[in-house]
DNA sequence: TGCGGGTGTAACAATATACTGACGCCTGTC
DNA sequence: GACAGGCGTCAGTATATTGTTACACCCGCA
């Protein structure tokens, strides 16, 4: 993982209302309006919210058709385990800085 | 630890220029305007950075009389681990909770 | 046909964070 | 005394993040 990815990863979690999210899912999986009624917060923030969480791969969303013929997105809690040490931020740098000095894109 | 506690010390570590500053003290302790040239940046902006960490307990700092007589700021790298897991945040965030529904200070 | 309840997004305002440049103060040395 | 190098902080600016409001569209149902 690179300092970038890590950094969006860390920075993804680093967030009240996004911790408060993730609690929420916890009970099981939840389509967006419910949530957004759940958590106090209105649709358009809880998408900014969860598509960070999503592209840090901390949920999963799946656009599913409920029984009654509606259109339900349902956002899943994924399973993480993360571990920070000083080696896992050096790892990390170590790639960025390779990256940076001989350029990515030849 | 409470969600607020979590997010500010996941916020600390989520930034690439901390990573940065971490990553250089691995190498052992330095004082600041030395970081400051060794990461590239500014010592005003290094401070602010420096804050955060040590705030988070990533770093400790300490003044000390050089043999020539002049201070320096010694910034040495602090042991940590961070595991982070749906469960720490479920914690956090259960801790928070009662704080806000009952209120904090009577 | 007019709700009520979904999805998805664009435009904008507000706030927090990152960053710059300059200032003052201290010490040792030429 | 002038300079070089260290410390610490403030005011102001740029940029990113967060949050609001409003829109368009789809489906089922009374």
């Amino acid at each position: 993982m690179n300092m970038e990815q890590l950094s969006a990863t860390l920075a993804a979690i680093a967030s009240p209302q996004r911790m408060l999210i993730l609690a929420e899912l916890q009970g099981g999986r939840v389509h967006v309006s419910e949530l957004a009624r759940r958590v106090g917060m209105s649709r358009a923030l809880l998408y900014m919210h969860l598509a960070k969480l999503e592209a840090s791969g901390f949920i999963t969303t799946s656009l599913e058709l409920s029984p009654e013929g509606t259109a339900l997105k349902h956002v899943a809690l994924a399973p993480f385990s993360l571990n920070v040490t000083i080696d896992t931020i050096a790892e990390a740098v170590a790639h960025a800085t390779v990256a940076n000095q001989q350029g990515e894109t030849p």
